[in-house]
DNA sequence: ATGTTATAATACATCTTGTTCGATTACAGT
DNA sequence: ACTGTAATCGAACAAGATGTATTATAACAT
């Protein structure tokens, strides 16, 4: 791809992300992007049709290598390890997200965290269905698969949404056991 | 209340609802909804200082009634009430939804659901952390009561978004029978 | 070195927002 | 029924945002 192009994209993410940790989503302006990020109009809109196109890209960039690299950890230790930690999934999520690779947190502690956690509920989904559910044994007695899916995926998401509510009170490994105290026992 | 203003904000009401069952809030303008409530300009200022302040004047009206409805419920018959169905809140909500009272699916079908549901949780919240958690015996370990709480209310919440999501592929009843299988085992 | 492609800069029509103002009209209380 | 009050209308307005188009310039790949 045209060093142009990437420079330019990547100027946009980061203007959007600077923007994102003052304000929420829909009262940041494609105008404001543009001064921030230093360039011009059209050149925003041969990258992106849309503002929402933009925070489209966005999420898909972060989220898809978050669940992807747990995706690997679960692959490559099993969902449950014991013999290495982050015991779970779920921990390593949770680390990941600390961690704060790519200035993740600073997009979703403010008011756009349900935004972004809606796009991360997607992706998590996948991830949840194919490792927890599928080759489970299960005493999954009369719950409909999907159901369970959701429930897991759902409570993961609503839980990191409280977590950065409250100013990340806890570790990622205190939230680990909590999560997994309310949801093993419906395995 | 002046009979001109009742008129004029139930005007707004119905519009904003009748916009919404086409398209999504952030895509629907102030213009849209003075020509579909047929009124000025100006009035529309006169009741609202911005479309997000009408949005929660409706989330208000809308969810207040329903979860005030499910609590005066969980208080006179108890939370699990075995004399008479509906035998929980939970299905009390559910079915309060389902039943459709002020077009609230219609609201709540589209790509709204996230945004009004945002509102339906902080309500819940509350009836959960006085009528579930509060008087309870309770196995609750070593689980914070917020994230109990949160847990609960959180996983009610992403259930109805799955359920509507999924057309309705459920009765209220179902719903609450798996609802109940995933959250009583941890009470 | 050359043809290609991204960008800059500018201009533009159109729409949206929130405010203001004066003229009507409906209201409530007496 | 009368009257003062208050809500509405309609129009106009400034400020700013959106998305498109055009041309010149600069950076790119080969």
């Amino acid at each position: 791809m045209d060093r142009r192009q990437q420079k330019t994209r990547q100027a946009i993410f980061a203007a959007f992300g600077k923007l994102l940790e003052k304000k929420s989503y829909s009262r940041i302006t494609v105008q404001e992007i543009l001064d921030t990020a230093n360039i011009g109009r059209s050149t925003f809109y041969a990258h992106f049709e849309t503002k929402d196109e933009l925070l489209k890209a966005v999420c898909r960039e972060l989220f898809g290598h978050i669940v992807n690299s747990a995706a690997d950890k679960a692959h490559t230790h099993g969902l449950y390890s014991r013999q290495e930690a982050p015991a779970s999934v779920f921990c390593h999520l949770l680390q990941h997200l600390q961690q704060n690779d790519n200035h993740i947190l600073a997009l979703l502690s403010c008011e756009n965290s349900e935004l972004f956690l809606r796009y991360f509920k997607d992706s998590l989904d996948e991830l949840i269905r194919t490792r927890v559910i599928g080759g489970d044994s299960g005493r999954q007695r009369e719950l409909p698969v999907d159901f369970l899916v959701n429930h897991i995926s759902g409570s993961f998401v609503e839980m990191v949404l409280w977590w950065l509510k409250g100013g990340q009170a806890y570790t990622p490994e205190e939230l680990d056991r909590y999560f997994r105290a309310v949801i093993e026992p419906i395995l």
